[in-house]
DNA sequence: AACATCGTTTCATTATATGAAACGATTTAC
DNA sequence: GTAAATCGTTTCATATAATGAAACGATGTT
């Protein structure tokens, strides 16, 4: 399991535990909550966030709780990797948003997983709640299955060998045969579902989009609560987000 | 000059540090390089540096070169200072882009210089490179003189003091009397133009942004090439930003 | 073939990160 | 209104981990 034994620097990795804390939902963190967290003494992570905080990567708010600072928007704004795949997609994603009034993802295959790069919300009140630079799985998802499905058979293999697939609803495609079975649908059709098989309630659609040798290098997907995202509307959903990846695909070309 | 010196950890600093050298407009470093620019030993750094890979917060590129990672772009995605702001500026920043076809910037005042949170690029050739995350100093920017213009008496001055005024052009105010002059005129006329004073050529005109309170929260700008930046569609300009900048002040008021 | 440069590893030395305990300041409980 | 609990912070002796000069093999250049 533990690859290259390298010797790290252990106080950065620390640093970065820290960090990572802010990942999930809690946002605000004091010196005691963090200690307990990540299993480091109470004056070990007092000076790291110390030093963090003097760094700007952590600032605190008015109650004196340590939140993420604006060193990290800044070097985040700054990661070159994807970063043409993001700003061509803004527009096309935009375009997306406004006829279909739902939630728009645009993510890639990342680590066995999808990195979302790019949204648009919902105006609705009903919403997902995603974060750009988040990882999901990709084997309940429309969006992880498209770029999945797409993907060489080498990558399907491993990915397949790799990954357990559990259970997120009753609706989850956990066996490896069914979900291999699924992806050639996903190819013959062009376009994968979601029908609650991530989150109940939750429906997805996704499409790929394909690079200059058309290979799969994105996907877009539209999700919506179930209460309204209805299977009739799947053609004209379909129309729409083919139109927009058109446009990336367009831009991707262009592309120098 | 040196505040409280507490006592940092040293190799969070150090990491960082390295991490700063990618703000720059090198965006690939070999571990030689960095050791050279940060003044680390060549041991030192090349620990450092596996550290930060293996953390994700740096990733090779196929020249075995240092990347900002994608752990940079997750957390960076998660900073919750001014997530408010970006997202609600998003929809109006398109529209205005949309109609003025020039870029346009959206910022606010933090540590004494314009932050960018958030921008659309002019989709002609000749376009301004600015990055969201960013910092640029206020006094020679459309864009900051209208933040500073509408902060309150003491700030103003606490700036003026604190600042100084370098040349950027031939055009930049470097005096604080007539900086002063200039902030009353903006608040008078309530925009703020930059005539070629941080680059030459470079023409940028900025409105404010308001909040509940009728204190100013951010800034929009348009800037533009002086070959088709003409003085005589500033009314024109002014009209759609501030139909933009009203958008925005009513998703801040309807903000909870 | 000789040289320069690259990232990487070694190992003795030193410096620094560590954590239990005590601290004063708030906040909460009674 | 007092006591108790909790908060972030500081201290200081100790041990651990970061350090850097030198040597390394690999790659690219002259």
């Amino acid at each position: 399991m533990n690859e290259d034994v390298k010797d790290l620097n252990l106080s950065v990795v620390k640093a970065f535990t820290i960090l990572d804390a802010f990942v999930g939902d809690k946002k605000e963190w004091g010196v005691r909550e963090l200690a307990k967290k990540t299993g480091y003494n109470k004056s070990t992570t007092y000076r790291l966030l110390s030093t963090l905080e003097s760094l700007g990567a952590l600032q605190k708010n008015n109650e004196d709780k340590y939140l993420l600072g604006l060193k990290l928007f800044e070097l985040g704004n700054l990661v070159s990797i994807h970063k043409s795949l993001r700003k061509l997609s803004r527009t096309p994603l935009e375009n997306i948003a406004r006829e279909i009034k739902e939630t728009v993802h645009f993510g890639v295959f990342d680590k066995g997983q999808v990195l979302y790069l790019n949204k648009t919300e919902s105006p609705q009140g009903l919403k997902v709640s995603t974060q750009i630079g988040s990882y999901q799985k990709a084997y309940c998802t429309a969006i992880g299955k498209v770029l999945l499905a797409f993907s060489s058979e080498d990558e399907i293999t491993k990915y397949l060998k790799t990954t357990s697939l559990d259970a997120c609803t009753e609706n989850t495609i956990t066996d490896a045969k069914a979900l291999e079975v699924a992806l050639k649908k996903i190819r013959k059709q062009q376009y994968a579902l979601d029908m609650e098989e991530l989150e109940l309630g939750l429906i997805c659609i996704a499409i790929p989009v394909f690079g200059k040798n058309n290979d799969i290098v994105a996907s877009i997907s539209v999700s919506g609560p179930s209460s309204r995202f209805k299977l009739e509307n799947i053609d004209n959903y379909l129309a729409i987000i083919k139109k927009g990846a058109r446009e990336i695909e367009e831009s991707i070309a262009n592309y120098n």
